[in-house]
DNA sequence: TCCATTTTGGAGCAGTGCTCCAATCGGTGG
DNA sequence: CCACCGATTGGAGCACTGCTCCAAAATGGA
């Protein structure tokens, strides 16, 4: 008995072994499911059968955790970016994908412009300044465009995120909540606000982040 | 002894009696002095001598604390502004506030940038629209451009918040630490990493955030 | 003076991240 | 075949969190 235990144990443990890709794995099935609060150790212990322990010998700590399932994510909505020639078009498609991202995992989104220095921003900010540099923009001032670039992205990325957790699971119903809140304002204090709410419902977050995105290639356009 | 002590500790009282605004008042304190992570209402209850009961009765929750705190920066920084008749003066102006009050408060950034629906927010929004009106941008354009201004201030504001967790009191110290963090990645991989890693020790964010703004603006002008 | 209401302080609960350690497993040298 | 030893595992337990609940005290009006 101890022996088929033993066997077919193996058997499983090799389909679902504890190893740091495999934790990684279900934390993005967690976040995923329930945001970034849903995340808890023992949720984990919980979905792959083991202890603590287990879990901190591969992974340092939950932010190392979170920093992998961000990375994780990011890293293979960049990769799936199509190489186009125009360094416009360049841009908007890797600020899409970032934004494509983040808009189906925002826990990606909160943990990216919680800490950028890590691999995930990395690798967008490399991607936006290779294409700085193939549009032309003279060495000095590729810095404070990337930067531009980079911040408008992360903040466009923590938003979904904040969306998200108004309305984990409904976008829309983020929309018209908000929009119902504006809409009770005072018109005195918040006239602007008021006349945006009667926009927002029908407004599209994807389009208008690539309006964004184009007002900033504008900008810099101007600057060549 | 009784009536004693009721008459100094109602004399007392009247100074640092609890209420909503006191509350507010020594969490900003605490935040201030060690960040996010520092308030907790066992910290509140010591630093005002009470218990949570207390605390609770005047407060909903640690979320609304938080929020109120936010409020409080935000709203004194904004009304500090003096108002200039350009547009463009006046959008700068508004931006920069907005800079430096969670330059100086790291984590009215982080909260704003996570709960963006709240008086803070609106408040910077409201004020960008009505600079936006001024400019003379189209009603119909008025929505996307103040959406880019108001995403790269929050995407600021959040880096801002992210810079002094990781290293709370000195500023410059973040800098150093992710330059020398950027000069020792893969050079095959991360060669525009690399360059601005260089130019990072002598750059200045609050500078850098102004031409971000003008970027965004030129992109403005050009649809006008 | 009495009483209803507001305000207070703190015990206690459920939940968190993480440490620590005894038990077990799996491969290697004798 | 065994004995060993490092790698791996599971879980008890600690220090901490936000928050609820309630008995007590203070307050103010009739």
């Amino acid at each position: 008995m101890e022996l088929m235990a033993t066997k077919t144990q193996r058997g499983e443990r090799r389909a679902d072994a504890l190893s740091r890709e495999r934790i990684v794995e279900v934390a993005i099935e967690i976040l995923d499911a329930g945001g970034e609060s849903a995340l808890t150790i023992r949720a984990l212990t919980a979905r792959l059968v083991t202890g603590t322990g287990a879990i901190y010998h591969h992974v340092a700590n939950m932010n190392e955790l979170l920093a992998a399932a961000t990375d994780d994510v990011i890293v293979s909505a960049m990769t799936n970016v199509v190489s186009v020639a125009d360094p416009r078009e360049a841009i908007r498609a890797t600020a899409l994908a970032v934004f494509d991202a983040t808009d189906s995992h925002p826990w990606a989104g909160s943990q990216l412009s919680r800490e950028p220095w890590q691999p995930a921003f990395l690798q967008i900010a490399e991607s936006l300044g290779r294409h700085l540099q193939a549009l032309g923009v003279p060495r000095r001032a590729q810095f404070d465009c990337g930067s531009a670039l980079g911040n408008y992205v992360l903040g466009v990325a923590g938003q979904n995120a904040a969306h998200a957790r108004l309305h984990p699971h409904d976008r829309s119903a983020v929309l018209e909540d908000i929009a119902a809140r504006w809409a009770q304002l005072d018109p005195d204090k918040y006239p602007i606000m008021r006349q945006v709410a009667t926009q927002l419902p029908e407004h599209d977050d994807r389009a208008q982040f690539l309006v964004g995105i184009d007002l900033i290639l504008a900008g810099i356009t101007t600057v060549l």
